[in-house]
DNA sequence: GGTTTTACATACCAATGGTATGTGGTGGGT
DNA sequence: ACCCACCACATACCATTGGTATGTAAAACC
């Protein structure tokens, strides 16, 4: 049987991130099975336990992946408006890609729904990875620094506006939608208005 | 082995509700383990799959009761403030305990961690016992009808109030607490307010 | 008072995540 | 060029899990 090389190891780990986030989102992190996942990648348990001491490390690369994306375009997109516009603006096109990517079934499956019950709360909230969090209170604390709000409510304000973020989400993936993405984002925008 | 009476089996089943919140809340759902809470109550397996089908059951029935107290709790608060102030104070009052709710650790634990994760999306939706849902939209759509939010926006703001309702509940119960109860009602109703 | 139904207990099952161990190939050191 | 440690898997095995099938004594009903 033919062992493989260390490049060979990389693209085995790659695929079988791949293949973990295709179960994942498809099945749940509960109900997916590891099983499942090997043999979709084509190699054993063994070859998985290999690279990932347990099922909830495996979650975690998943989860990392999906975090790190959202924070590099939201981070592309904030850094664009304000060279385009102005600081506002850009803290807006950085909700506005967190609210894309809230709206992905995978993101939704595996950030939102299973991410809190896999991790638990210290996992959620302890991780430095956590980066939605950090870029919506740097927003935020911009804001405050404009004048737009209050200094003393930056924290509070930053939590409540990435969970009502959070539950935009939610509310467009639901069937049959109630509320189009159009209606969330203006009420979003609504919200953030009146704050000053 | 004596055989229990009807009334002995409503105790049963009573004990094995009070045992399995207990579990889910320390343990959580996925590590709470249906032997353990049989142990708790003293009984065996087929005892509790007699009353719960399965495990998910008895989670939907734990889930169910913590919903309505909350909704008892916050339809009471709301009615007394509305008889002694105002409406606007009514909706505020509703939230208060919706907030209230969400800093519980058996809340937490139960209905915003594991719920979405256990139940699903449909579950979480579709359930007829989202009370919080029902009664965050009752409040704002009377907002509405008085003038004081836009009546197009009433679904979408519903949702993002209580998503951030939610989030300020687990900032509280973060350790350290980076935000304190006052700090989150404070910055709540100057988000509220600003939707004039 | 005999029959049905209720409220459990007992025994068992397949599947799960995880571990311990085996093994062939690869690469670095000399 | 050779050796050997290590790497990247495979194989075999394990305890525990949620769930089922069946048994059974007591209670409820006609």
């Amino acid at each position: 049987m033919a062992k493989r090389s260390r490049l060979d190891a990389k693209k085995t780990r790659e695929d079988l991130i791949a293949a973990a986030a295709k179960q994942f989102e498809q099945q749940g992190y509960a109900a997916a099975s590891i099983n499942d996942i090997c043999k979709d990648v084509g190699i054993t348990k063994g070859a998985l336990f290999h690279h990932f001491p347990t099922k909830r490390d495996l979650f975690l690369e998943v989860w990392t992946r999906l975090q790190v994306a959202m924070d590099a375009e939201a981070r592309a997109a904030a850094i664009e408006a304000r060279s385009l516009t102005d600081p506002y603006s850009a803290f807006l096109a950085g909700c506005r890609v967190y609210l894309k990517f809230a709206t992905r079934r995978d993101y939704q499956k595996i950030v939102l729904i299973d991410g809190p019950a896999v991790l638990g709360l210290q996992g959620w909230y302890e991780s430095d990875h956590d980066l939605g969090t950090q870029n919506v209170e740097a927003g935020v604390r911009y804001l405050a620094k404009k004048g737009i709000v209050a200094e003393h409510r930056v924290s509070a304000l930053a939590v409540m506006i990435q969970s009502a973020l959070n539950g935009a989400g939610f509310a467009l993936a639901r069937q049959p939608a109630s509320v189009t993405a159009d209606a969330v984002y203006d009420a979003f925008e609504a919200m953030v208005k009146g704050l000053r």
